[in-house]
Parts: C-alpha cells; structure tokens; sequence
DNA sequence: GCCGTTTTCGGCCCGACTGTTTTCAGTCG
C-alpha cells in the first residue's frame, strides 16, 4: 500500500514550497490531500484516474502525480524542489515561532542550513540586524529550539489530561469566570497533544487574564493579551487561554476546538451560503446579523449540519457524512460491559482474581478476561501450561459462586520471533478467549513482524491481536509492521483487533482504526491492566475509538457474555 | 493546486498577539 509514501512526498513537498514562499492554497492543497490519502482504506495504487478525482481534494495534477509515483517510485517535481532546496532547511519550520518567510531569509542572508547552525548563530548574537529581527526574536527562536530539544512537543493525552482539568477547577473559583470548557486537540482526544487549550467566558476578561498568568502551575508567561494569553507550565506544557463573552462561548468553542482543518471546511461552507463564521458567532454577510453563537451547536444547524462530536473533526470526511446524514453514532464509555485484557497476581499484575472481580464489578461491567502472560515471557511471571490450566481450574471454581458476572479464562499467548505460538493448540484450545501479541524481536524487519502477525491470525484459537504496533508514546516507536497487509488478513481470518488503551499504548490508533472500520474489522477496547486503578483507562480507549468513528456494534466487549464468547470462538469451527 | 446551485477563472477562513515598525508582516491555531 502506497498511500502513506505518497501522502509522504505530498507533505513534504508542501514543507519545500513553504520555504520557497509558494501561494500558501497551493501549500495547502497539498497538505489536504495528503491527509486525506493517508486516511483513505482503499489503496491508491489500484485506483483509476477517474476514482483517484473522486478523492476530496484530489486534482488532474495531484492524480497525475499519484500515478507517476506508482509506475515509477518518484515524482519528477518533487525531485526537483528537493535539488532547489537544501536538506534540512525544512526542519527549522518545526522551531515554534519560526515560519516559512524567517527560514528563507535566514537562508538566504546567512546561508543556515539547519537547526544546529541557527542555533549557533542565534547564541552569537549574529541573527541581529536583519530586517524585522531584533534580540526579542533571537531570543524566541532559542527558546523554540530548547523545546524541541526537550522533546516536549507532544506529550501523551493521559499526562496533560490531569494537568488541564487542574487548571480549569483553579480558574472555576475565579467569580468572573461565567463557563469554562477545554478545547483544542485535547478536546477532540487525540492520543497526543502540543498544548492545552482552555476557553471562558467573562465580562471581565482582563482579571480572568491576571489570574491565569498567576496560577500556580506558571512557570513562565509567553504572551499575555486582553482576550488571549499563553503560558508554560512547571511541566513544560503550553496553556492557551481565551477569554469571550458569554453569548459567543459556543462560536468560540467550535473555533477553539479545531480541527484547523475542520474550521475551514465550515467556513468555506459558511462562505458560499452567504454567512461568515468567527469566533464570535455566525453571521449573515450582508448585514452582518448574527444568527447564532452562544451554543457550540448554532454554527452547526445554522449551517445546515447535525451536531459533530470533536473527536471527528479532522476533516476526514465527517463533513461529507454530516451533509449525507451518515454520521456514526459513536461508541461511549458506558457501552462497554467488560474488560478482555487483564492480568492477575498469577503473572504480571498485582491483584487477586477476588479482587479484580469487585473493582470490575465496581465499574458496572459483567465480565472480565483473565489474560495472563504465557511461559515465554519470563521477566513477566509467563504461565507455563501447567500452572495455566491450574488458573483454568480456580477460574471455573469462582465462576460456580458467581451471579450475575463472569470471569472469562484467557491467555495472553506471546508470539514467538519465529512466528510461531508460545503454547500448543492443545492448549489454546482450553482457553475461552486468546489474545496474541508480540514481546520480542522489536528491530526485525517489517516482513517478518508483519509475517508472525499474520501466522498469529491464522490460528484458529487467536482471537484478538493485542496492542498491534507495540509503541509506547514517547518511549518506544512502533516496530514496522505492514498494517493494510494486516487489517486485511484480519478480516479474512475474523480475528478482532484491540484498540489498547493503556495511555501510552493507544493502538490500534485512530487512523488505523477508522480504515479497520471500514474493511468490516471487528474490535475490543481492552485495558491491559495489571493493577486496579489501571481499569479506568478504559475512558482513553473508548476515545481512540470515537476518533476511528466506532460505534457500539463494531466493539465486540459491549455485547453480553453469552455472544460475546461465540463471537469470540466463531473462528474455530473453520 | 482545487473547485463550481451565480463562476472553468479567480477566488480560496478568520482573527489575536508579538515584534518591529510607525502601519504592518509574520506566526499561530
């Protein structure tokens, strides 16, 4: 599957005419039709002209470009503006406060090729004199170097989570803050985020500001305006706060909510049926009338369009689908009757089965899946089959005194570096539910990772595949794995795929999920927890699965016990 | 570079804040 190289190049190639100063819809364009490419399920490759025109955003010219990378790996323009334009040249535009327009100036006057020598420089005081820049700007420059050094740039949902919610109870007790509401990609719940994004309505905006910048978590005031201020926290997290009046709260939300992309989508709408939309509200052009903007919903109907929940507004097609009236009706946190990856004392975890059945049960679900490590995974307490089956036999014990829940015994099975399971099928086969899941061999190649998922699904007893790309945000990068090879096999072979929600697990992602989704896959939100609190993870799960438009259907652990376990044993008899 | 319920050419979302200016360009979201 091509889409991820081409949208790629078409990034990167929006990157290089940023530097060149190029008309920024051109850079646009293909910035939009690069994220519309890496969503798509259908593979590029086996496309004709007349379906690639069906894409949105997708040109004559961008298709000719497709079609060219296809039959010969390249793209002749894009091979050009990389000969035009230094190497690494691009990366000074990940510098927060450094655009396109001050790279190629720096380019051009001081020959600066990289974040190295403009760091060198900016430190020598040697960026001074320029047009438009001063210490002021040399100073911002190193202070966006040092953040990206840090590499705090995104940090992973569950850690700003707390840190924003904190904040806004802070800010509740101010009298002058009528409402607040976190917005931004926080909002939307993606699985990283840059910054916090936090909105309030006061008549009072100034002394909402002074208290903002004088929080306890400040640690440093990056900018602080009458309606809108930014500030690092002790953590090294950006907050941005802004300030409206009550009656354009919802308008503010909608426009602090994002997607960048979404907001354009709406405006453009807004656009042709006459209306503009701001942050105040929704306007009629003429006259300037405003129509709405005190609910976030206003924009929404005034516009024409049923309600879109944040976590679809990426401009990924939820615009299409709210105008056809094909929204999903998303998938929520109380749908889900139960957890399917758990581990207990008897490997990895820290709790009795006992013990795990209250806070379960505490939780309103009606079953959980024991699912222990198997022998192979020695640093983990990994089950031999001895010890297995005698976990099989406590389990079916507790289940005879239990009413009204089950525990359901599974087997984390480890697969092997060689592909193969870490247990017999003499052994799955006494399990009521096996999920399969890589350990080991991290660094070999993407064919043979990709190659023992594979064999792992075609196991007739394998019946989830979890945490499928191995990432752990921020600490580990996911191994290479064919996933549309694996998205596609996994249909054929009914073997559901675990949307993990360990925080910085999160995988399948979003992205991978909504394709999952759309080739018919089935899923299962698990928690893979080894300790109790760990069970609320669930929340970040279920998240995930908003953002790859889920819904309760395509979720296997919200259906009762009794079809869930066919479900889930629905392969065997093949 | 895309796109069309007024358009196949001429538009393309909209505003806040900073730093450097002396009215605005650049950056960000």
């Amino acid at each position: 599957m091509k889409n991820q190289e081409i949208a790629g190049i078409f990034n990167e190639i929006a990157d290089l005419l940023e530097i060149k100063g190029e008309n920024p819809f051109r850079i646009r364009a293909y910035r939009r039709a690069a994220q519309n490419i890496e969503g798509l399920a259908k593979d590029v490759a086996g496309l004709s002209k007349e379906e690639l025109l069906e894409i949105p955003g997708i040109g004559h010219d961008l298709a000719d470009k497709i079609q060219e990378y296809i039959t010969t790996g390249k793209i002749k323009s894009h091979e050009d503006l990389k000969k035009e334009v230094p190497e690494g040249l691009a990366a000074l535009l990940t510098v927060p406060s450094l655009g396109p327009k001050t790279a190629k100036l720096l380019y051009e006057r001081l020959k600066i090729k990289d974040i190295d020598e403009l760091e060198h420089l900016a430190r020598e005081h040697k960026l001074t004199g320029l047009p438009g820049i001063k210490d002021k700007t040399e100073e911002n420059i190193l202070r966006g170097i040092e953040m990206i050094k840090r590499g705090k740039e995104r940090q992973p949902l569950s850690r700003v989570l707390p840190i924003a919610s904190d904040i806004v109870t802070h800010l509740k007790k101010n009298t002058h803050v009528e409402k607040i509401n976190i917005a931004g990609s926080l909002r939307r719940s993606k699985d990283t985020v840059k910054d916090i994004d936090i909105l309030a309505a006061s008549t009072n905006p100034h002394d909402v500001m002074k208290a903002f910048v004088h929080l306890p978590h400040v640690k440093e005031v990056l900018m602080q305006g009458p309606t809108k201020s930014s500030i690092i926290t002790h953590e090294g997290i950006q907050v941005d706060l802004r300030v409206v009046e009550d009656e354009s709260f919802g308008a503010a939300l909608a426009y602090f909510t994002g997607s960048k992309e979404h907001n354009i989508r709406l405006r453009e709408m807004a656009v042709k049926k006459g209306l503009k939309i701001n942050e105040y509200g929704i306007f009629r052009e003429k006259d300037n009338k405003k129509l709405g903007g005190q609910d976030e919903n206003d924009v929404y109907k005034i516009l024409g369009l049923p309600y879109i929940p944040p976590e679809l507004r990426e401009d990924t097609g939820e615009v299409e689908s709210a105008l056809k009236g094909s929204l999903p009706k998303l998938i929520e946190l109380k749908d889900i009757k139960g957890d399917l990856h758990v581990h207990s004392k008897q490997s990895d975890g820290s709790h009795t089965f006992e013990e795990l059945i209250k806070a379960a049960r505490d939780r309103g679900y009606e079953y959980i899946a024991i699912t222990d490590h198997s022998k192979g995974l020695g640093v983990a307490r990994g089950l031999s089959e001895e010890r297995v089956m005698g976990e099989k036999k406590e389990i079916e014990a507790i289940n005879k005194k239990l009413k009204g829940f089950k525990l359901i015994m599974g087997i984390e099975v480890d697969i092997r570096s060689d592909g193969r399971m870490d247990f017999s099928d003499e052994v799955l086969e006494k399990m009521d539910i096996v999920v399969a899941s890589i350990h080991s061999g991290f660094r070999q190649s993407k064919e043979q990772i990709t190659k023992r998922i594979v064999s792992a699904m075609k196991n007739p007893y394998v019946s989830i595949i979890a945490h499928p790309t191995g990432r752990l945000i921020g600490e580990r990068d996911p191994y290479e794995i064919d996933m549309d090879y694996i998205l596609k096999i996994a249909k054929e072979t009914e073997t559901a795929m675990e949307i993990n929600a360990y925080p910085l697990r999160l995988d399948l992602n979003d992205i991978y999920a909504k394709k999952a989704k759309e080739l018919g896959i089935k899923f299962v939100i698990s928690t893979d927890t080894h300790v109790i609190s760990q069970f609320d993870y669930m929340s970040y799960g279920v998240s995930i699965a908003k953002r790859g438009w889920l819904e309760k259907e395509d979720v296997l652990n919200t259906m009762r016990y009794d079809n869930l376990i066919k479900v889930l044993q629905r392969k065997r008899g093949k």
